[in-house]
DNA sequence: CTTTCTCTGTTTTGTC
DNA sequence: GGACAAAACAGAGAAA
DNA sequence: CTTTCTCTGTTTTGTC
DNA sequence: GGACAAAACAGAGAAA
């Protein structure tokens, strides 16, 4: 990557060093880092573009530059503890081991896709779930939401690893964490909205507005590598190939035709843009280990995510922003807030209380009793619950992906996190001529709004 | 009244001097109270009740007492001037006076009444306007709301004069402030809910369970007495006649036979309620003239009302409750404060503008840039603009009775306001078994709420 | 102004 | 249709 | 706790 | 159905 690293500046590390990384390694946050086996599946080829892979648990990822945000990457598979504060805690019981959790209740896996914006695909299943945002199995742990209000009841059934979606594109499922036989056989994503490199045209004309060309080089497309070497089940790599011809790049064109696609059109900025990032990564890409950091230490502080010592970079609990003293709060091992009042609220489902009067009537009112709300009234009152999680500060969506120490509050905003990761952009402008892709609903929604994309 | 008469104090003044006021009194409040001639339509029994009696303009009013929050009131009419500024500036313009301002315009009148939960009559008509709240006729004035946003369009036909609603029931219009020929032929109101000492079957059981019972006589009856002498149009005195027979008591039985109704419930807790407001009356309900003093006088001060000098019993201007210094900000001679913003919305149908980028910005995002209102979100930018209304002091809904200097900022506050003067009671429980009645919406919605007296 | 990404109250979707 | 929960959305907004 | 009454953001109704 | 305005509602809350 040579535009690239010849930015670097003091701490660059060699390329090298990578490779030759051990994992013996035991830094806070590299303690599980994998071996050279699993290291072996890094693009090693030297151009200029960064080079994606898919690991065992479907997930796509970049080693070896840190374009668009997506620094240096360790190969990594998730490791059962993590996938199964994921996953419910009885998942993958057998059909019949738990009588009270049959597939009549609420959770059982549904046929249909729930997308509205996102483009549609035939084999798109979200990475290491079984539900596709996964709020409601959220485990209930002691001291947690289970004591403020009922906890979501867990399904035995929750997914029907038999059941096939339609398509010859199958793969192994993500279900790493199981033995092999016990997995189920989930189709693997498609790649090509990850390659976010490649431009589209009308993205293209966008950008040309405000910036210069650089050149006019077509842009490269990918195609499969083949099965490397050390990776035991559904390992791809995906190696550039310049005016390629047999890839299928996007998953919102899936009905237009193969010669429509094949050659995309030149990335006019991508110089400008790599150098931007790049001057990022220059700052932050590698940890003092001299070795490749978690996906997310490259990027940029933002609230609510892993905090980080100023001198020691050592990962530190996260404060809320403005933390507020509550005598009457006590704070459990799981950082979960308990507030200790004898008002209690009776309403169906809801087992919060309150230390005052006016408090408990305030939140039966569906309105926060806490300061910094101002009474703000929600629109449910099992919403005035689930508000309660912005005041404590357990954090217990976790992205079970080694190396990536991101928590959430809510199971959207995990979501959204995962595309960070597989540089996904499920969103399509449909509106005539536009076509831009966009990684976050949010970024979406405001270019149709900016811009009257609204379609239909 | 002389149970009522006993418990006043010092400023108390003795019946006569009520009659024998004169017409020259110049006190702020009472320059255009009315001659021997009206007043002579006070009831002069001498029982203990309040009696009623109805204008030419429809309303009633209650002379001589000042029960139930309802003081001693002077006889009436609405000026010319107040009901100018309650209608529209074109007002029965002949049909053809306005080309531009035709009947294909909203704000024709509708057949059809716009109820939900009062009482529906089928000769019921909101005194004095033509259209039952009036909030979409508010006269823009200059510097008011149509330098803010489009002013509302005015109907020339805004009342079809010649609709005349079923039954016999009809009397005299309350366009009072038109020559006598020009008067739409309205039904006038009914009076039954007006007269609220009579309480009903249902009304009683719910006050027994924590009062005494006083007496077990049953509660009078009231009966039209006749024509009154100096009223010229649509003048009936209301009597209270000790077990009566010929009334119709409730709007909200109308389906009853007369005799189930003609003898109310005997009004268990007259004496204990009457005991209350008496207390009342007695600091509040007579001015330093010595003369009766406008029906809202004797009302406790409430937020945007009439404000009143503590010393000097004068009315002054109100103040809002936390009037906030504004330099950029005019006051007109009409209260209307206009911010004089260089920043304009280009909204459609918005005139706002603002002092920043940042107001502005918010503004049109329907948010209130005002400090106060920390970036509260309204459902529309239509409502945002009215929003601003509870940030400036103009009071363009005027009540327009003959010393009630109350006026407010929307047509529903006046609406229900008239009640008060009316004593109507329009909201009644179609709980089974309970029947119980209301002036004002919040306390029925609260009742039905509290008391899960919800229907159908 | 931009882009990237997280937070959160409401809306939409889907199931029963 | 209804109730309910999960998913998705549509902003708001922080950071650089 | 009560009753009386005003304020205000949203919902409902009605018209075109 | 839609857009729009007027009316009504459903709270919240002040006052005593
Ligand atoms: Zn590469
Ligand atoms: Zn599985
Ligand atoms: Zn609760
Ligand atoms: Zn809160
Ligand atoms: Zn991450
Ligand atoms: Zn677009
Ligand atoms: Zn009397
Ligand atoms: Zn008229
Ligand atoms: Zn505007
Ligand atoms: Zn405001
Ligand atoms: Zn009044
Ligand atoms: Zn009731």
């Amino acid at each position: 990557m040579p535009d690239l690293a010849s930015t670097f500046e003091t701490s660059m590390v060699d390329m090298s060093t990578i490779n030759s990384a051990d994992n013996s390694s035991d830094g806070y946050l590299f303690e599980e880092i994998l071996s050279m086996e699993n290291l072996s599946n890094l693009c090693m080829d030297d151009d200029d573009l960064p080079c994606h892979f898919q690991t065992d648990s479907g997930a796509l990822a970049c080693v070896g530059c840190g374009i668009l945000g997506f620094p240096l990457m360790t190969v990594v598979q998730p490791s059962e503890r993590s996938l199964m504060e994921l996953l419910p805690a009885n998942h993958h019981l057998p059909p019949d081991s738990s009588p009270d959790l049959n597939s009549s209740m609420h959770g059982s896996v549904s046929s249909k896709e729930v997308k509205r914006n996102q483009i549609p695909a035939s084999h798109d299943k979200p990475i290491n779930e079984h539900t596709p945002n996964g709020e409601g199995f959220e485990v209930p742990i002691e001291l947690s939401a289970a004591d403020l209000y009922d906890p979501v009841p867990l399904d035995a059934e929750l997914h029907e690893d038999a059941q096939i979606v339609e398509g010859n594109n199958r793969e192994i499922n993500p279900c790493s964490h199981l033995p092999v036989e016990q997995r189920c056989e989930y189709p693997r994503r498609e790649h090509a909205e990850v390659l976010d490199e490649v431009i589209s045209d009308s993205e293209k004309q966008h950008q040309d507005q405000n910036e210069n060309k650089i050149g006019e080089e077509p842009a490269p497309s990918y195609v499969p590598k083949g099965e490397p070497k050390s990776l035991s089940i559904s390992k791809v790599i995906w190696s550039k190939k310049k005016n390629g011809t047999e890839v299928h790049l996007s998953r919102g064109k899936r009905e237009v035709g193969g010669s429509e696609l094949a050659t995309p059109a030149p990335s006019s900025n991508s110089g400008k843009k790599r150098k931007r990032e790049a001057e990022w990564i220059t700052k932050d890409s590698f940890s003092s280990y001299g070795f490749a950091r978690s996906p997310c230490e490259g990027l940029r502080p933002r609230a609510g995510k892993v905090a980080r010592d100023k001198s020691t970079n050592a990962v530190k609990t996260l404060e809320p922003k403005m933390a507020r003293k509550h005598p009457d709060v006590l704070v459990s091992h799981k950082n979960k807030k308990v507030v200790k009042g004898s008002h209690k609220c009776d309403i169906d489902g809801c087992r919060m209380s309150f230390k005052t009067k006016a408090e408990l009537k305030l939140h039966k009112r569906n309105r926060c009793p806490h300061d910094g709300c101002g009474k703000k009234k929600f629109s449910s009152h099992k919403y005035a619950m689930i508000h309660q999680r912005v005041h404590d500060d357990e954090r217990p969506f976790k992205y079970p992906w080694e190396g990536c120490s991101m928590s959430f509050k809510g199971a959207w905003t995990r979501t959204e996190h995962i595309r960070v990761h597989t540089r996904e952009k499920p969103y399509q402008c449909k509106f005539e001529g536009c076509g831009l892709s966009f990684r976050f609903v949010s970024d979406y929604s405001r270019h149709r709004r900016k811009m009257r994309h609204y379609v239909k």
